[in-house]
DNA sequence: CATCGTAAAGAACGGACGTTCTGATGTCAA
DNA sequence: TTGACATCAGAACGTCCGTTCTTTACGATG
């Protein structure tokens, strides 16, 4: 287990008003604000709460000096395997990380697109067809990636592997072929996160 | 609803950079940063923008004149599967659906949580050992559907069947044994959706 | 009863921040 | 070539913000 819980029970008070000012607003107010968050008027004390909450790992601050959470900050939505059968964690409260998934699956936003899946042909990978695949806009890939290609105006989810010096497009189902592009393959970006909805 | 798109191609451009920055530091900076994110010199060029941004629906205001992104400012481009090979996506392009992946998978947020999969017990469902399982809690189930249920104090990812009058927990992997649980079948809740992250 | 630590209040200060105005480019159409 | 408009740059200004320091209240400890 690791430190990440404050010190005394006052600051999981404070925590707690924090989490729930910042799920109303994403972001933290200045310290005057913060006075009538927590309920207190001296600015002075604010600064040594936030301090506290830094070294005990749920805050940070930018280079401008800004407040920001850290993933400590959000309620753990990822339940922890090993609890105990009968009462797993109380996920899911009001004050979570409303884009927990979001930011896990995607770094940079303006390169980043969803592509619906059509076909099996990538089935052996544990895509489907109506899967939603996130993905990276870019031009370089390296072998052994998957990639999203553009084959005669479509897109098209593949690994990238190479034969004979070329660059082919390898399906992972063995009822369909390995695509050899004649000319340039045009690689529109990389996979980097798939997501399936069920029902 | 609100015209979702910048009206110009500019702010396209600004918007991308305020995502890619907001991802890495999870707050918008003061006017003085902005001006190294957008790469401009002008504060009051960069105030224009924002209000800009503001009408467009993509930012909005604290009570304490912060700015704050809204959920149009997390969206992100569903491409069309027709789109034209080499046309990159435009963030003003008025076709194909703007989704926040959260929104997409999590109905009840307060009931939802994430467990992440291990083995590859299900992998003939595609769903491979490191996937994160989206699961909504609740104790019933229909025969088919894939639920999490607790054995010896463990989650468990199983299709739910029936055989005999009983239910049993299904692998989707010929290696695994089909769990017939004695007594009762403790379920814990049902997948509602499935993560999984590259590289 | 004296002392210590915690939990706050409050004032004082310098600087950074947002706002507004004015001016300088560039571009396009008339 | 002239004007209109969009796109920025720069400076001026008052206010609010973060920091630091000093002081107060109060419970526990001894």
């Amino acid at each position: 287990m690791t430190d990440s819980n404050p010190s005394n029970t006052r600051d999981a008070e404070y925590l707690s008003k924090l989490q729930d000012y910042y799920a109303d607003w994403k972001s933290i107010p200045s310290y005057a604000s913060l006075c009538d968050v927590f309920g207190i008027a001296s600015k002075s004390w604010v600064k040594a709460i936030l301090d506290r909450l830094e070294k005990a790992g749920f805050v940070e601050r930018t280079p401008d000096g800004m407040w920001i959470p850290t993933s400590n900050f959000f309620a753990r939505h990822v339940a922890d395997a090993s609890v105990p059968a009968g009462m797993p964690v109380m996920v899911g409260s009001s004050h979570g990380d409303y884009h927990v998934i979001d930011d896990m699956l995607i770094d940079t936003p303006s390169k980043t697109t969803l592509i619906p899946v059509k076909g099996d042909s990538m089935i052996g990978a544990g895509i489907h067809d109506g899967d939603l695949a996130v993905v990276e806009k870019r031009n370089l890939a390296n072998v052994g990636d998957i990639v999203v290609a553009i084959v005669d105006g479509d897109f098209t989810l593949k690994t990238l592997g190479k034969e004979g010096g070329k660059f082919v497009l390898r399906p992972e189902n063995p009822d369909y072929p390995v695509i050899h592009p004649q000319g340039t393959l045009e690689i529109f970006g990389i996979l980097v996160g798939l997501v399936r909805k069920y029902k």
